[in-house]
DNA sequence: GTGAAAGCGCTAACAT
DNA sequence: ATGTTAGCGCTTTCAC
């Protein structure tokens, strides 16, 4: 790999020049500079770089499940924000362990910029801790307790599970179970809020045993809705907090024949790949997580330029909330007439 | 942040000891060293250990699509694969375009010890430019051409899809569309030929109409779908060659309300996420994704170390291809007897 | 507008 | 086993 030393040798200039031509000031040699850079294929050393100023190009990204498509699609956006050119992604997943996700900022601390982070917990302090050094930090789909500090890019959590609460009240249905996820994640607390409130206003009990919390895994899915289907009394529809629990919805019912929507309507927060695909197809919460992603990296990328002006820019931390749809499909209906 | 400097100071040692203390080196000072790292929060900044070693602790993965829950497994494989601490993954994606893949190949040149590659196509010259410079590559289910020297992650792409050409011939299935991927790619070509071969070996004749390629997306498959529908005589069965296509089968087949697999039976190769909760659940060709991510990362893992004891190593080029099952769900079927 | 030179934080001789 | 020191490639004063 030629340095900045052969590019010089070459065009007859000092590494001082090249380094000035390199970075888009006007010199007297460009030409010669320009020729020695494209003969020698010459690309600057980013570890060189980085250590001299402190700056690597790059922000750390880290998820809870990469495995997860609805991340997946977010990762998409993530990438289409950023800039043409010099701006890497490192990608990790915390798979949910706040252990995990403490070790991998600490790994990345000497190697980005800023971070892009959806917190495994409210309560996760580490965000904080950055923000508090002058990191630049974007929050993704969740916030954390004291976070007004801190940019982030929320969908309306609330507003969405509201609608979902309505549609089913709408439709005559009273007896309704809730899969929600954490109740220290943000869209596991607001999802839940949202949707029981409605209920709530319109006088509708949600009782213990249909007030179910998951861990936003397919897995807590799938038991929870056999929990439901084992009750003496089943519910006449579910509301799964998740795109993954709501796969596992669809498992626990399909394997205990429960027609859908006919015994039991089922909606879902966030769409499946193949929601409209399903029979039937599947009414569900939904957002543009790609644009999410996107909007995303384009108040990280914001940030990290004022970063590069001042010591303490200032900018004011940016709460965007994004809106969600109610897409209705096929597998909610009017509940069946009991007897 | 404080430096290695800093702690040598407040353990009252050299920093040269701190060093080796830090790469394992057993050193007299041993507690007073590591009680100034702890106290200080010392991390040594990867950027000054890469400009040092030339190492950088950071491999590099460019897959085709991140946004393709394939690809989202596979990457949940090549973390799984990494081992504890330490090393890190930049990831990207290259979109299918040549030009978009070189880029990211040069820009990560410094930053990265290795490389997971998913070559946009056969003709790609860069893996190998790169193995010629003695860098750790691993190919991820694609080959490139010449591409000995080059060790490979595959899946049985000729005998998975001769399984399925097998599966609908036993049920009968005479007149059948295949969707195949670029020519150009491994799985592209590979699953092309080995379809065609058993049609032919049993003398079934694919006409250039019902003989199509696409560019492993969803759109295309959906188009290419319509277009065997449009056709005098509609085949009785479609192969499609990936899991997008699929979904594309999937949506131009529903869109034509033409009922799988009464009229037209389908068979994918990859399952999708729902495969088994569609209405029929889809028969398609399998295989562990996450495993094979997982063995990439091992792969690579193994050869960087290797790397890192001698300068030609010669560990000899490794080809690992892995089986794929044949799972029959309900969207195969016998082909309708016509008049 | 240009060049000489310092120095970012670390590791690896080398000398002890 | 330990300390001293050169230098990785680059950017950025500083003096011209």
């Amino acid at each position: 790999m030629p340095t900045i030393q052969d590019v010089a040798a070459r065009a007859g200039v000092s590494v001082a020049t090249v380094s000035r031509f390199l970075s888009g000031q006007t010199v007297r040699s460009a030409d010669a500079v320009r020729e020695a850079v494209d003969a020698l294929g010459y690309r600057p050393d980013v570890a060189a770089q980085a250590m001299r100023t402190g700056r690597h190009s790059a922000v750390g990204v880290i998820v809870p499940d990469i495995g997860n498509p609805f991340f997946a699609a977010i990762v998409k956006g993530l990438a289409q924000g950023i800039p043409d050119g010099g701006l890497h992604m490192l990608l990790a997943s915390s798979e949910e362990s706040a252990q995990l996700e403490a070790r991998l900022l600490a790994d990345l601390d000497s190697r980005v910029d800023g971070y892009v982070l959806a917190p495994v917990n409210e309560q996760d302090r580490l965000p904080l801790e950055l923000v508090r050094r002058g990191v630049p930090v974007v929050l993704l789909d969740r916030e954390v307790d004291g976070g007004e500090d801190c940019d982030v890019v929320l969908v309306d959590n609330a507003g969405g599970a509201a609608s979902a609460a309505r549609h089913l009240l709408d439709l005559g249905h009273r007896r309704i179970g809730v899969i929600s996820g954490p109740a220290n994640t943000t869209p596991g607390r607001e999802r839940r809020e949202g949707f029981l409130s409605v209920l709530a206003e319109h006088d509708v009990v949600v009782e213990p045993g249909l007030d179910l919390v998951g861990d936003f895994l397919e897995e807590s899915g799938r038991r929870l809705t056999e929990q439901l289907l084992a009750l003496p009394e089943r519910p006449t529809a579910i509301f799964t907090a998740n795109n993954q629990m709501t796969v596992g919805a669809l498992r626990a019912l399909q394997a205990a024949s429960v027609p859908v929507p006919d015994e039991i309507s089922l909606i879902g927060f966030d769409d499946l790949t193949l929601g409209g695909l399903l029979q039937p197809p599947l009414t569900c919460v939904v957002r543009d997580e790609v644009r999410q992603g996107r909007t995303v990296m384009e108040l990280l990328v914001e940030r990290l330029g004022h970063a590069r002006l001042a010591e303490t820019p200032q900018v004011p931390p940016r709460r965007v909330v994004l809106e969600t749809t109610l897409l209705v499909r096929g597998s909610t209906a009017t509940p069946r007439q009991e007897a």
